[in-house]
DNA sequence: GGTTGACCTGGAGCGCGCTCCAGGTTGGAG
DNA sequence: CTCCAACCTGGAGCGCGCTCCAGGTCAACC
């Protein structure tokens, strides 16, 4: 159980220092330690979530939905079902959005491919 | 040179009334025609500049990189070279972004596949 | 010619996800 | 013991891309 500063913490997220303190704020990421003084020291726990978080932002969850999974896991062994849909329904739309942007890219390069043949017209 | 009422330009392009007015407004969408009593009628011509910003809003093109392009087109065909550019970058970034986005559904999956073995953990 | 629904304008407001700030505290290096 | 960079808090502000609103106009149909 080691622990990580904020900054370390950040850098090996990926996330700002202020963006975790947000994220703590908000009640994604719970229970973070403190030094006697009342700064943060981030576990291998913690950034655990992180990386999750990462994965989920990354994809394009909003954060209110990742709230409510971090509650659930909160809650105990129970709602790993809940979970499980969750995660299972976001996977469903990621891979939807994988098709979306596929399609419009290949749209683009058709019209780069365009402007190569003859250079005219928007 | 049909001419679609705004509600049908909408339906066709995917864009709300409000975007459509909103675009205009910003200068994305330039020199709409309008009837008599000032209602707009959208052409083909600005159907087509329609289709293109839903691939590049898609793709995730910043509003501002857009209207750049657009201008670029409103000055002529000399500009055609810097607009194959900037379509041409913009692929590029896509290409990233669709290799993110495989990497974290892959890890997504990863996780969803975790929880079914065995059902525990966060 | 009246009705009604689609449309017009300028401008305010919103939802998201941070990001920044002021003013103060902590804690490790020298 | 001093210094100073890193950290703390609560709360305001921001950038983006729309979205909504009030109050009025237009135009197709009966």
């Amino acid at each position: 159980m080691t622990g990580y500063a904020p900054a370390e913490a950040a850098r090996r997220s990926g996330f700002s220092l202020d963006t975790l303190r947000y994220y703590e704020k908000i009640g994604l990421l719970a229970d973070v330690s403190r030094t006697s003084g009342g700064q943060r020291i981030f576990t291998d726990d913690d950034l655990g979530w992180l990386v999750l978080f990462r994965c989920l932002r990354d994809t394009g969850m909003p954060i209110a939905q990742m709230c409510r999974y971090a509650q659930l896991a909160r809650e105990g062994e129970h709602t790993a079902d809940e979970r499980r849909e969750l995660l299972e329904r976001h996977a469903t739309q990621v891979e939807e959005q994988m098709r979306l942007l596929q399609r419009q890219y290949d749209h683009l390069r058709e019209k780069i491919r365009f402007y190569e043949q003859q250079p005219a017209s928007g």
